[in-house]
DNA sequence: CCTCCGGAATGTGTCGTACTCATTTGAGCC
DNA sequence: GGCTCAAATGAGTACGACACATTCCGGAGG
């Protein structure tokens, strides 16, 4: 008896139970990120509990990056990505507050340049194929005009490059990036909404050229001027949206 | 293309405002992972807001993994003990793994030298002091030998300096990269071991100086060369411990 | 003096209710 | 058809009350 420990923590609060029931209730009715899903107080209801717990849960669940709340609408499933998991920054990032676009494209550049420098000197041709391949479907989306086809190629290829440079951490941090940027797909900012994908396939060429060619350097300056090129489409399709 | 009306999301709840607010507060009074917090209702009075906005900005930052609630006890910022697990990248680092040491430091050297270059040309006076003052900490705790005090301001130091680059996914990540490398000085890894302490101070001072002329590449120089350095440093205690 | 016991104090967890404000819907009108 | 505006829906906020866990403290008993 003397000093302690354990018992201490011996308790479960009940938010954390409902958390977890609603993702399972979710599992259970096949819903499917960006589908609606039952309101705050069908939940409390159909769990057995009180509004203020459901809601206390689904602020952790929104936390991780499984739910999206929306004023005035109602409670979506965001995307599951359960790789990696979960937004350490999901709150607090706003698609259309211009301030935090450019932070996480500063984010971004950081992280991007540094995994194609990485890859320039690292990549096997295994993941050059993949990286080509990714660049391709992304060329064929553009060509004929599907936007989804584009922007998995574009998933693709970043994240082919995040993985050539051999570095996990980095890999998770462009994963995590993108998963940030999903958000403004969500209310309809794609990359894809400018004229920039016909650039934006070039830009792709060009760094898979220097990355192939094992220059780091140039590869690093690609990204830059690819990542700067985007962000700019972003600023102006969110000003046009503001202002237009 | 139509539809999508425009600022469909610019609207921001108060407990997204209140969970960074409280983050800040953490910062402000100075608070350690393990320290407790002001009480709810304490918060919600400081922060004027209720009670209610308040219990759900913690879920969140309890979600991420930055504050622990402890029924019938209080708040705690969190020393995450409880989230080795399922911190993101916690479950495949391995502290005694060369492999994966090298490659956090190359994570680290990416995010500390972008954090560096940016703080060079945005850090404010306060900010600045922060800096000059974790530095300070450190090189008093090498003096009087105290690892705990180094420790402490080698924190301040490098979170400072993140802090200074405004831009706070970079935050995030230089604090995620060492939340992993405590796991190292949980099973006896510290950064001071070897006689690296002496010389941190001065890399220290050199970083610091850099940042407040206000020159970029020297700051971004000075960075890479300290944690070259630390890793260093690393490399031979494991190798001591491996083989010794 | 020390230990053990029990109640008070503190603080998070849960519940209910009543609102606000953003968004959507739909009925009625032009 | 397209427009306007009011009702309905649903998340966000606030307040008050109580349940439950933990800690603190003082008094009874040895």
């Amino acid at each position: 008896m003397d000093s302690v420990s354990v018992p201490a923590g011996s308790y479960r609060p009940g938010y954390e139970l409902v958390a977890e029931q609603i993702l399972q209730l979710i599992a259970e009715l096949g819903l499917r990120p960006g589908d609606r899903m039952p309101t705050e107080n069908e939940l409390a209801t159909q769990l057995g509990s009180s509004r203020t717990v459901v809601r206390e849960a689904v602020k952790i669940l929104s936390a991780i990056g499984r739910v999206r709340a929306q004023k005035g609408r109602g409670l979506y499933v965001s995307d599951d990505d359960g790789m990696l998991g979960s937004g350490r920054w999901g709150g607090f990032f706003h698609p259309t507050d211009l301030d935090h676009v450019y932070m996480l494209f500063e984010f971004r550049r950081v992280q991007e340049t540094a995994a194609s420098r990485l890859a320039a000197t690292r990549a096997t041709p295994a993941e050059l194929r993949t990286i080509e391949t990714a660049a391709e479907t992304c060329r064929q989306g553009h060509l004929t005009g599907q936007s989804a086809l584009f922007d998995r190629g574009d998933d693709d290829f970043h994240l082919g490059i995040a993985t050539a440079s051999h570095n996990s951490f980095l890999v998770a941090s462009v994963r995590e990036a993108r998963r940030l940027q999903y958000q403004s797909a969500a209310i309809g900012l794609h990359g894809t909404v400018g004229g920039h994908a016909q650039e934006a396939t070039e830009e792709h060429a060009a760094i898979y050229q220097a990355i192939r060619d094992g220059d780091p350097e140039a590869a690093a300056r690609a990204t830059a001027v690819h990542l700067d090129n985007t962000l700019e489409d972003y600023r102006r399709e969110i000003q046009r949206r503001v202002f237009g």
